[in-house]
DNA sequence: GCGAGAAACTTGTCAATGTCAAGATTCGGT
DNA sequence: ACCGAATCTTGACATTGACAAGTTTCTCGC
């Protein structure tokens, strides 16, 4: 079994978390399908039968990232009521997970028709909004809290990965996460104010 | 008359504004150096001389970015004493020059060790938070302050201009920033801090 | 006003990439 | 065992980023 067989086998699965790990590495710019190919150990045009071309690749990459956020958001619900911890849980997963972050979000990389990927965003957040305040959609005021929460955690996490956070911002993206957040529908510290 | 001169007179910024041009409507990835030269009229090798190489020219953006992004925040903070603006500003700013932005937080793609990077970067950080935040910077409470509405105007930015946003959001960015800023520094809900 | 050197731009070339087409090998159901 | 389908390979082509070397224009000292 040790002589490499026709069939891959599992080459899908193998062309993505290599992806993953190419672009945490070398960045999403140094991507070549052919590195993949060479890398898994097939030949340059086996990845086309499995996904179309490059955007079909990162198309099934974002959708592996919704799903794992899914999972992240719903397990953060299960240990705690608090609508904080689906937060930390959005920065965890992103950290976790940042070549599926940086993708994710990318429209200009995916393929945007996808059924998959259009199920997978849905249901990803489905799982991020409790259900009270999708019922509440049409108040005004409860959507943008919801957009603000949303907003603070995907930046925090995108300037994370960027590492544009400044030194004073610590390591634990976990413990930084709960520092600024808590500034959030909370009376805290007076804001900066200009001199 | 309009015979095509053999030095193009100001090549370095007319391939500046066409990569803006470019990525805002086809996406950095479809970026391609020899596309660029063709449309605006020199030869293939053309731009190697005033960018080094596609790098070269996405940093030379982003330090347009950044001075772009001081220049509205300055003008922000002239029009009013309140930290908010700023925080609408650097929506604005992302808005208005999407491809900008896009390259600004993408360190894979640009060569971190320039130095007007460096220097366009933390002039503009300087524009952003206002100097009483800095004097404080060691103050936690201070710092996690300036981190949340940094990362709730990005995050929102981020998004918006991704096409996340549900469509109860509206169709104005600086309504919308307003709005959801207001839950910043502001009691509402009471929510369990810890930090 | 002129001549040398630098700057700006061109042409030519090369390896690498994404994608398509066509052939070879293996799998799965009957 | 057999046949269609799925999986993978080889081959080819246009395009790209980058480098090298040549050509045209500008600049500046004299």
């Amino acid at each position: 079994m040790t002589r490499a067989p026709y069939h891959h086998g599992d080459l899908r699965r193998a062309l993505l978390s290599e992806t993953a790990k190419v672009i945490e590495e070398s960045g999403i710019a140094h991507l070549s399908l052919r590195d993949l190919a060479r890398r898994v150990g097939v030949s340059h045009a086996a990845p086309a039968h499995h996904f179309r071309d490059k955007t079909g690749l990162l198309t099934a990459l974002a959708v592996e990232g919704f799903d794992l956020l899914a999972a992240f958001s719903a397990a953060a619900r299960e240990d705690s009521d608090d609508f904080l911890e689906v937060g930390v849980a959005y920065v965890r997963f992103a950290v976790a997970h940042p070549a599926h972050f940086e993708v994710m979000f990318r429209p200009g990389l995916l393929d945007n028709d996808d059924a998959d990927l259009i199920a997978a965003r849905q249901m990803a957040r489905a799982r991020l909004f409790p259900p009270a305040a999708q019922a509440a959609g049409e108040d005004s005021a409860s959507l943008t809290a919801g957009l603000a929460a949303w907003a603070l955690v995907h930046g925090l996490a995108a300037l994370w990965l960027n590492g544009a956070l400044p030194d004073g911002a610590g390591d634990d993206p976990e413990t930084l996460t709960r520092a600024v957040a808590a500034h959030l529908f909370a009376r805290s510290n007076p804001q900066p104010s200009s001199g």
